[in-house]
Formats: structure tokens, sequence, C-alpha cells
DNA sequence: GATCGTACATAACACTTGTTATGTACGATC
DNA sequence: GATCGTACATAACAAGTGTTATGTACGATC
């Protein structure tokens, strides 16, 4: 009999093929069928481990974004600004599956919008989200690395509105956005808001790569 | 026999009940039967007038697009950053229909991201509304209204991502986001690219409502 | 080694989908 | 006023959907 814990990593197997199905062929295209094949399994394996679609649906988008936390959470991060240039980057689409998961993401948005339930999941990680990135924005403003102008609550919904709407872009103009602009992006965003003086130079260092 | 343009009339009543339709149920309550109840008439209505489900998408889109363009033409702007903040606020759910649009629009994403037809249709949507931005980014440039530390077409990816961003936010939590913080917070956004010093007060004036 | 529960595959179900065909009211044309 | 094309409604169709039922291989248990 295998363990409690094959059977957890087998409902996370699904819910990776639903990331990539959704992906691939957005909310209307996700269905058991092309769950099943994507796994190179049938559907009889997916009814086996979800009762039905919407808790399949609702399981797989929640571990996504449980992995996408733990990910950022494992980052020892220096506070301030430099943590939040990190948490930004951290959701860009710089890599083949940082765009994977981007466009599940957005993929299931409009599904989100219409269901309520699913709505309200949204919403609550969005809130998450923010609440997350405002110690980063209220200590970089402690130090005067962010300006104070806005407040701290304000400055996080604005960086999180700029960041999300560059993954949009991305996506759908993947060659006018390669990583190294998406960088520079954020790092002019970033800049704006720094302080004073607007043109005192970068604040936070170019990437490496 | 009715004239032409009772026909391209009713083709866009039709287009109107689809961003109804895609606006409350997403992309994949959009069924032909969906659309039909929804202004009320039977499925043979909309068959009639368009010879299958893509071509009916596709000229919903594009009447959606060229509504919102030609609405954003009529008004005669101030130029510079004047311009550029009343196109944004343009774009921002502030009202019952535009938050119908923008729910639309969102719910579309996902689909277009799937199809590479509506994917191509909506990536060069986001060329056009970028290049309708940049003279404005330009000319508040020349005038010193916005900072000249990035490229203008830097600026106008930067502010296009902000914006959408803010709608999709807008629209998982509008309680939180509602009108009179959308406008706020775009201010706080232009106000941290206006020239050498960040806080030196709104570079325009608040909407009169 | 018989029993049994788990892990699937296969198949069938009722339902919805886009599409197509058919019917029909009705104003314009001769 | 007969004819005809337009503007729909109604209905039928095959294909695809989520869900449920049934079959079955197979390792663990006694």
């Amino acid at each position: 009999m295998p363990a409690r814990g094959d059977h957890d990593a087998r409902r996370e197997d699904v819910s990776e093929a639903v990331w990539r199905v959704l992906a691939a062929h957005g909310f209307s295209g996700l269905t058991l069928r092309a769950v099943a094949t994507e796994m190179g399994a049938s559907t009889g394996l997916v009814t086996h481990y979800f009762p039905n679609k919407k808790a399949l649906v609702r399981y797989a988008v929640r571990l996504a974004d449980e992995r996408t936390q733990a990910r950022a959470r494992r980052r020892p991060e220096r506070p301030g600004l430099v943590a939040l240039r990190a948490a930004l980057l951290d959701v860009l689409p710089l890599g083949p599956d940082a765009v994977t998961m981007n466009r599940m993401w957005v993929g299931f948005w409009g599904a989100a919008l219409a269901d309520p339930a699913l709505h309200e999941g949204e919403a609550a990680r969005y809130a998450n989200w923010r609440a997350r990135l405002l110690p980063h924005v209220v200590e970089a403003q402690r130090r005067g690395e962010l300006d104070s102008a806005a407040g701290s609550e304000d400055l996080v919904a604005i960086a999180a509105s700029f960041t999300h709407g560059l993954v949009v872009q991305v996506l759908f103009d993947p060659e006018n956005f390669p990583p190294e602009r998406q960088i520079s992006l954020l790092d002019s965003f970033l800049d704006g808001f720094s302080g004073g003086a607007g043109s005192h130079g970068r604040v936070a260092p170019r990437a490496p790569r």
C-alpha cells in the first residue's frame, strides 16, 4: 500500500498538469481529458484523486500559490528596497517556468472574475501578496530609499499594479520585453519612487545575469 | 428591405451582448445560447449575422477596441502630462460601464493567450495603445513635466503596466479601490515620475467628481 | 494462497456545445 | 396580389463535456 505521501504527491502531479493545460489552452480548454492526456493517463486517474472539476481547480490554484509563496519565503533577503525589488522580480516572467505560471494565472483571472468562489480566493491572494510586500516598502521608506510622499499601502498597490500589468504585456509581446528589459523597466519604475531626486542613478544593482 | 446600416447595427447589438456575457460569465461561459438569451433572442439571430463563433468574437472584440479609441480621440486634450493622465484615467474602471468593459477585456486575455489569432490581435492592440500614449509622454518630457531619466518608450510601457495592473486589482477588490482611490493612485504614480523632486505636490488637478 | 482495498483504465450516461437545416412571417418588387 | 429575398425562430445533429459506473491488475494482509 502506498504511503500517504504518495497520494498527495499524485494530487500535485495532477495539479501541475492543470497548470500546463491552463497555460497552453486557457480556462475554456481546461477539460478533464486534456489534463489526463497531459499526464499521459486517463480521466479515471483524475476522477480518482478529485471528486469533481471544481475541487481540482481549487486545489491546483491553491497549490500554485503556496509554491510561489514558499519560494519567496526561502530566500533570505536584505531588507528595504533590495528586498522589494527581489520580491517583484520573483513575479516577472523571466524564464520559461515563470512564463508558464504567469500564463496560467492570467488565464485563471477570467474564470475567477466570473465564479464567486474563485473570485474570493483570488482577492484574498492579492491582499496576501500586498501584505507580504508591505514591510519591504515600509522599511525602504524608513531608510529613505523610497519616497514617503505616498502612503505605504498606496505604494504597495502601485508596485503590485505595475508588476502584474507588466506581466500581461510581456506575455502578449515577449519579443518586445526580453528579461533584460523587464528588469530595466522594473528598475526605472523603482527609480521613480526612490526619494527626492528622481534621477540620481540606480538604487539597486543590476541583476548579475 | 432594411438599410445596410440596420444590418451593421444589429451586428453591433450582438457584439454588445457578447461583451456583457463575457464580463459576467467569462470566456468559458460565452456560448451562442448565452449571447442569444442575453439579447432576448434565439441562436438563429446570432448565426444569421455571423458565420461562426470565431468570427463573432473577433468582431465583438474589434468593435470594443474601436469604440474605446473613438471615445479617446474625441476629447480635445491639453498636451503633455494632462493628456497622459486623461488617457490613463479613461481606461480605469471608474464607472459601471467601464467595469463591464474591463471585466470583458480581462476575461478575454486568457482566451487570447491560448488562441494564436486572438493573441496576435491583442498584441497589436497593446502596441497601438502604447503608440497613442507615446506622444503625450514625449511632450510631457519636453515640457519637463515628466522625468527624462527613463526613455519615452520605457515610460509608456511603465505607465501602461501600472494602469492595467491597477485595473485587475480593482476588479478583484472593488471595495478596496473606489474611484477616488484609483485616481489618487494614478496621481501618486505620475507624481513619482514628474521631474526631479518627487514630492512637490500634484502636477495634475484632481478630477472634479 | 485466498481476500481485500487501492489505483487506476474503460465505458457509458445525460447534457451542452457549435453548426446546419428547415420553417415561416413579412415587407419590398413586379 | 403573386413572388421573392430577408430576418429571424425552431429543431435536429454530431462532437465534446463532467460525472458515474464497472472492470481489473496488484501489492498488502491474514
